[in-house]
DNA sequence: TGTACATCAGTGAACGCGCGTTCACTGATGTAC
DNA sequence: TGTACATCAGTGAACGCGCGTTCACTGATGTAC
């Protein structure tokens, strides 16, 4: 039976997403992420060529699933909608506190330097793909791009603050500067 | 002879300043940085209590630095001047590329959550000593906390791209879109 | 239907390595007489 | 001025540990006859 082997490969990627989401693609364990999976660890290199590639995997897994998600809440609406409707989710302490279909950038950027090249190609395809996704029109583009740059600091602030009450600030202050 | 030693832990601290604004606080080891400080390993401890220790005071100092730069450049112009004086520097390209004397946040908020909580205490505090730096009234308060984690945002993902097209769009971005 | 064999997802012990930390030692410098 | 001793910043080998990865093995499942 094949679908078994795609169930746990899966579940491997579930778990790996979480500790992504938290905690980055370098600090969690493959036995760590084994075991989040009711595993062992020496199976793991039956679904992965190594840990690098799982978790890159998982990170560009997890980008498209945030501009699908995207996507599915902002239809065809003009650009300006699609980014208040944006920053209503991704500033949430909701979004804040989530580990699962959580946006894994701000646990990740910090990190580019130590990963491979590939990791850096796939946030600048997000990025781009995300703009384009976030103006109606060429000349929105750096205004989408600037709040870009303001939801992730945003997030990765309150993130990094944890929850509290200068955490909920950073998130309404961010989100009433959503241009 | 106590300054003798009082340079030396400089020298260290400095090793590790530029370790840490690259790649965090967790990712440079003792002995890389007690080596580009020119020493070996085994005399780190006479200096310092431990690792973690050793780079909350480096993470701290940092912070304060950028105050101080902040305070010196910004002198007591209003609010809003001081937030364009700050972004001209702060989402320069210089800046981006520098290992020296730049902002530790970029590299560090993403592992606030493996770090001891004193890190997390330093980072508040300076969160709220910049958004009182940025704002002449308490009614600024929340546009320069948006400020903060649009810059913060900006720098994180330029310096995520690494030098590049993209990356110069996401900093002339970000600084237009400061209020 | 029942037995023999092949497959293969998953196990768990082992590997080499780099880490943070410890500690006995060295050797240059400063003081005492 | 010259010798004997104390101090102490820095050395370098060693420690126990967890890591990513490998690999011989197990045992459940499916097929052949």
């Amino acid at each position: 039976m094949n679908d078994k082997k795609a169930q746990t490969r899966d579940r491997i990627l579930q778990a790996a997403s979480s500790a992504l989401i938290t905690r980055g693609p370098i600090e969690p364990s493959v036995s760590e992420v084994m075991s989040a999976a009711g595993l062992t660890v020496g199976g793991f290199y039956a679904h992965f060529d190594s840990k690098d590639a799982m978790m890159l995997e998982v990170f560009s897994h997890l980008l498209s699933r945030r501009r699908e998600a995207l996507e599915a809440i902002s239809g065809d609406l003009p650009g300006e909608e699609r980014r208040r409707l944006l920053a209503d989710f991704y500033l949430s302490r909701k979004h804040r506190d989530a580990s699962e279909l959580a946006c894994p950038l701000p646990s990740t950027v910090g990190e580019m330097a130590r990963l491979p090249e590939s990791f850096r190609q796939a946030l600048a395809e997000h990025v781009e793909l995300m703009t384009a996704q976030l103006s109606s029109s060429p000349e929105e583009a750096n205004t989408a791009l600037a709040d870009v740059a303001l939801m992730l600091g945003g997030l990765a602030l309150a993130r990094a603050l944890g929850p509290g009450d200068l955490s909920d600030r950073v998130l309404r202050a961010a989100k009433s500067a959503v241009l």
